[in-house]
DNA sequence: GCCGTTTTCGGCCCGACTGTTTTCAGTCG
């Protein structure tokens, strides 16, 4: 090996650029969407894409044929894809961003290329103010209109990702339009949500809702009148958009109830699981679409009013909205094996990491302890901050014995919950921890985690983390990669020898709930529990209100394909304790 | 470019909306 093999997120976005470019070449459409499905699958895998590709094994990824493999192993071997080097040549970058306003795509932007010789989307905003978009066969003044409104909206906005929010805003926001639409509608009325928000999904771009109802055009006008709604956009018998004061956007779709599953299945989406799951329904002579399904032998339409009904026509097992990614759940429905029973927010015993005053917590170990007694727990572990955490909420070695003492005391007084002396100790540069082992044995409960030096080089911060790994005293590591969703991307560390090393030393990888957190990621905790690592899920509460952040992470483990056994905090206390 | 109870060629999910057009292409989810 001359250099590192390309990482899987650098291939991926190789193809998804190529795929990009060949759009703009006018390649047929379906040759575009092999790029993207492959890219998908790319970033996906569990395993390193490259590695896979130089043993010739590549092809054993779906959507992953012969010549793709061949453009993987040359980006490994030269650092660059001779296809795309040429089409960059012949397309310039500008062309790209081009297409990623809405209503402009490839088509368009090829032929403003080669008939205006637009190629940034300066070039575009100067064109259509001189109104000379207008000149290109199919384009009149309101596409040099809602161009202009296009560049202004982008430059409004900062750079990338549109107005995301995380699972939890989404959800209070969906629920609220939920129930206002839920009031106005009445009896007879049927409000819910749909899309990736029902999905449970990291982050939320736009809410989709369905609703069955008597009256369609009074509920979808409805729409207009809810504090939340800023603007409406349209709205008939067959629904609404608007926008929230927030920048979401909502759809309103609205069925007649026979055809409740359909929409509410369509309308879940993802788009990727419902692609396949109509390209697989098309070999058997189905079309599936949100009115119903249309059998060829029959020429009939069966309306379904439940989602069940949808899948059972199909032949496919009940497949839960978490679950719809296009990442297998599809073949498992249809075999034999099935699909996994997933964990449930019920089957948590305990929660193994949680905060209190003594360090940058808000409640007394007293307070958290009854909270989690209320949540029917049978244990909490008190893992505050260790010795060079920062901010002054240090916790040194002096205090954190004064510390296990206060926790005894009030596991003493406390009846119906066990509470455990912890710690989330820090994981410093070099992989060693911050308390000596001699104290850190005195613990029940001892969670690691790197909260410094995010920037060290990938070789340097595995190691680190594997060196935490093999501590004998370290039960878990917290939030293994360090990503905030929407706001901070993971430090680079090479999770499949992380797995590995985890796996080999029975030391668990946590699931942590907080909503900004989930990390691991769903993929990351699938890839971890396929690899042999026991997974622990926590809330990582700093007030007693957080601890039912536990929702968010049981969330990730249902999209990670977890059942309770995978999980170790399902288990009581007994089992989980050294040496049980 | 991928893939096979259509298996090495000829297909490849379905429908809505928009703006521009006299019947539809392009874009989007």
């Amino acid at each position: 090996m001359p250099s590192a093999p390309p990482s899987n997120a650098v291939i991926a976005d190789a193809l998804d650029e190529l795929g990009d470019l060949y759009e703009l070449d006018g390649a047929i459409v379906h040759r575009v969407v092999a790029y993207r499905s492959a890219a998908k699958a790319v970033r996906e895998a569990s395993v390193s894409v490259a590695t896979l590709a130089a043993e010739g094994r590549a092809t054993e990824l779906a959507g992953i044929g012969k010549t793709l493999q061949e453009k993987i192993q040359a980006l490994a071997a030269t650092g660059e894809i001779p296809a795309a080097v040429k089409l960059r040549a012949k397309f310039p970058p500008g062309l790209i961003a081009l297409t990623r306003l809405p209503g402009l795509g490839p088509k368009r932007a090829r032929m403003l290329h080669s008939e205006l010789g637009i190629d940034s989307p300066e070039a575009l905003e100067q064109a259509a103010r001189a109104q000379r978009l207008r000149s290109v066969r199919g384009l009149g003044p309101k596409f040099e209109a809602n161009m202009l409104a296009a560049l202004q909206t982008q430059r409004e906005r900062p750079e990338g990702r549109g107005g995301r929010v995380i699972l939890p805003r989404a959800l209070e926001l969906g629920e609220q339009i939920v129930a206002g639409l839920q009031d106005l509608g009445g009896r007879g009325t049927h409000v819910e949500l749909a899309g990736s928000v029902r999905r449970l999904a990291d982050s939320v771009k736009d809410l989709d809702i369905v609703a069955t109802t008597t009256r369609p055009t009074a509920l979808a006008r409805g729409l207009a009148k809810l504090d939340e709604i800023e603007s409406v956009s349209s709205a008939g018998k067959a629904g609404a958009r608007g926008r929230t004061h927030a920048g979401i956007d909502v759809e309103l779709r609205i069925a007649k109830p026979s055809q409740r599953g359909n929409l509410l299945q369509h309308l879940t989406g993802s788009g990727r699981h419902n692609a396949a799951l109509r390209e697989a329904a098309v070999r058997r002579g189905l079309h599936v679409s949100e009115y119903g399904i249309l059998d060829d032998a029959t020429a009939g339409t069966l309306e379904c009013a439940t989602e069940r009904e949808v899948y059972e026509r199909l032949g496919l097992a009940y497949i839960e909205p978490e679950l719809r990614e296009d990442r297998g759940e599809l073949e498992a429905a249809a075999s034999a094996g099935g699909l996994p029973r997933l964990i449930e927010l019920g089957d948590i015993r305990g929660d193994l990491h949680s905060h209190t005053t003594a360090s940058d917590g808000h409640n007394t170990i007293e307070e958290m302890g009854r909270a989690a007694r209320e949540r029917g727990y049978e244990y909490l572990a008190i893992t505050d901050h260790s010795a060079s955490h920062g901010f002054g909420d240090d916790v040194s070695p002096e205090q954190l014995r004064r510390q296990i003492e206060l926790v005894r005391d009030a596991d003493a007084r406390l009846e119906g919950i066990q509470l455990l002396a912890g710690s989330e100790v820090n994981i410093l540069p070099d992989g060693a921890l911050d308390y000596d082992d001699e104290l850190l044995a005195e613990l029940d409960w001892v969670i690691a985690s790197v909260h410094t030096s995010f920037g060290s080089s990938e070789q340097a911060m595995t190691e680190r983390i594997i060196t935490a790994i093999e501590h004998p005293l370290v039960r878990a590591i917290a939030h293994p990669t360090g990503r905030l969703i929407e706001r901070r991307q993971p430090y680079a560390v090479d999770l499949e020898a992380v797995f590995a090393a985890a796996a080999r030393s029975a030391t668990m990888l946590e699931i942590n709930a907080n909503p900004d957190r989930r990390d691991l990621s769903d993929l990351n905790a699938r890839a971890a529990a396929r690899a042999g690592v026991t997974i622990v899920i926590d809330s990582d509460a700093h007030r007693t209100a957080t601890l039912a952040n536990m929702r968010w992470g049981i969330a990730t483990a249902r999209r990670a394909w977890l059942r309770s056994e995978d999980v170790a905090n399902t288990r009581p206390w007994a089992e989980l304790r050294r040496g049980a």
